[in-house]
DNA sequence: CGGTCGATTGAATAACTTCAACACAGGTGG
DNA sequence: CCACCTGTGTTGAAGTTATTCAATCGACCG
């Protein structure tokens, strides 16, 4: 049984929560989990269901417990770029913003756990472990947005395909918490399109790049949704990236 | 005398500080004020200088109170991408990290307030009113860093030199409160390189299109560190953005 | 006056996009 | 059951944009 099997639409407990320990309750104690408890309901969406509309009115602030969900902007011309990918533990929505920022859609089928707003912002203000937990991971997401600009600003079509499916390797392997290296198997829950809004380019180069990438065995191609990397290393050392990569703590 | 020739290295009072009402102390009363200004001390830094390297240890976080300071990020082969543009005001440094994520570079003469990173975090702890400010500025600088990925993956060299020069001029508009409208004249205060760094261009791509803004009369350049602008609109409309700018409040 | 740094401009090249045709899988209705 | 349709992905050829390499210019400084 997958673990958002067990999450329907009623109210579940937080303590068998798969995201527990990760998202904007992670550090809260079991009293303070209680009043979250209390103001919190799930929603679920498909693959392609819209969330929210950019401008739209937002009355709930929430975590994503399974799935994957992507932020875009517009230009007034149509030219769309993601500018956040949330997987599971992600946050989505900003305290004290009454109307979204961005569109809001989910690429694949989606868990969402939602707080209703003003309540939340409450327990903000009371609960430090709360507000400390969100300061956090604002600033990781600064970071990955970060990342992401370097990506966007200086890497080829190739290095930027190869990038994405690194990231998305390194948060699977985090998920499940066994190191991205040798051979993996991932879930590649975007289509062609939503891989290059993310990327920065057309659906046709991200495809001719992908197939490069097959015909050159740094990659398989299980069916449509799913890759396999045959050695990390290999992808990584595509990605452009410093292979270390950076701060050792 | 311009606002930053008050200040030099030695201890300022905050109650004079041109950044009072907008830094992480914005929401100080005076008690946590005096708080802050036990741990804080000032340093200068020339246009060029490098703040910090990339991974070096940094004790210190701080803010921005005069000139300019850019985050820049590279790949091993030496392409650089800038992903942070500080400007008065803004915070300097994560709490609770050890060493620079960042290579950090005064791009004009800079005035940074710092304060010592140790007991920065310990004042954090038991100061919410400087938690949710810190908050606030990072769910801010998200929000910047994503308009920014929709320039990096989505404009033209052009609109993206047009959004640049409208970025500066908003933000200059907003330090002096005065709208951004009409002629306005803004200081420039980056090299071509530095521009070509922040738009992930080429310093050539933006000479290019910086002579021909130029020659169609949307920009006019006063020397080469400043910049006027006949018509605002006229610039907004090159930058590719809704020219409303998004939500209404 | 020569040297350096930043900026500009030109010509050739490379990378990505655009437009278009086609392939393939899954679902629907005759 | 099969024909058809739609959504998604692939591939080709032509066109566009930005990059690369190179030459030149001007301002500032010693």
């Amino acid at each position: 049984m997958p673990a958002d099997a067990m999450l329907t639409a009623a109210q579940q407990a937080c303590e068998i929560c798969p995201i527990r320990y990760r998202a904007v309750c992670a550090h809260c104690e079991a009293d303070e989990l209680a009043e979250l408890e209390g103001i919190k309901y799930y929603r679920r969406f498909e693959a392609g269901q819209v969330i929210v509309w950019a401008g739209d009115r937002m009355d709930f602030v929430g975590s994503v417990v399974s799935g994957m969900a992507g932020l875009t902007q517009q230009l007034e011309d149509g030219r769309t770029q993601m500018v956040g990918l949330l997987l599971p533990s992600d946050f989505l929505g900003r305290p004290g913003r009454e109307r979204a920022a961005y569109t809001v859609t989910a690429t694949s089928d989606l868990l969402l756990c939602c707080f209703r707003r003003k309540p939340f912002e409450a327990l903000l203000v009371e609960t430090p472990r709360i507000a400390t937990r969100l300061l956090e991971m604002t600033l990781d997401e600064l970071d990955a947005a970060r990342d992401w600009l370097l990506l966007l600003g200086r890497k080829s079509a190739r290095e930027k395909i190869a990038s994405l499916l690194v990231i998305l390797a390194r948060r699977e392997a985090a998920l499940i918490k066994r190191p991205a290296e040798g051979r993996i198997s991932i879930e590649l829950p975007l289509t062609r399109e939503a891989m290059a809004d993310y990327l920065g380019l057309t659906l046709e180069t991200v495809s001719r790049h992908m197939s490069a990438l097959k015909r050159e065995g740094v990659i398989v191609l299980e069916g449509k949704r799913r890759v396999v990397i045959p050695a990390f290393r290999d992808l990584v050392a595509e990605s452009g990236d410093d292979s270390d990569g950076g701060i050792p703590s």
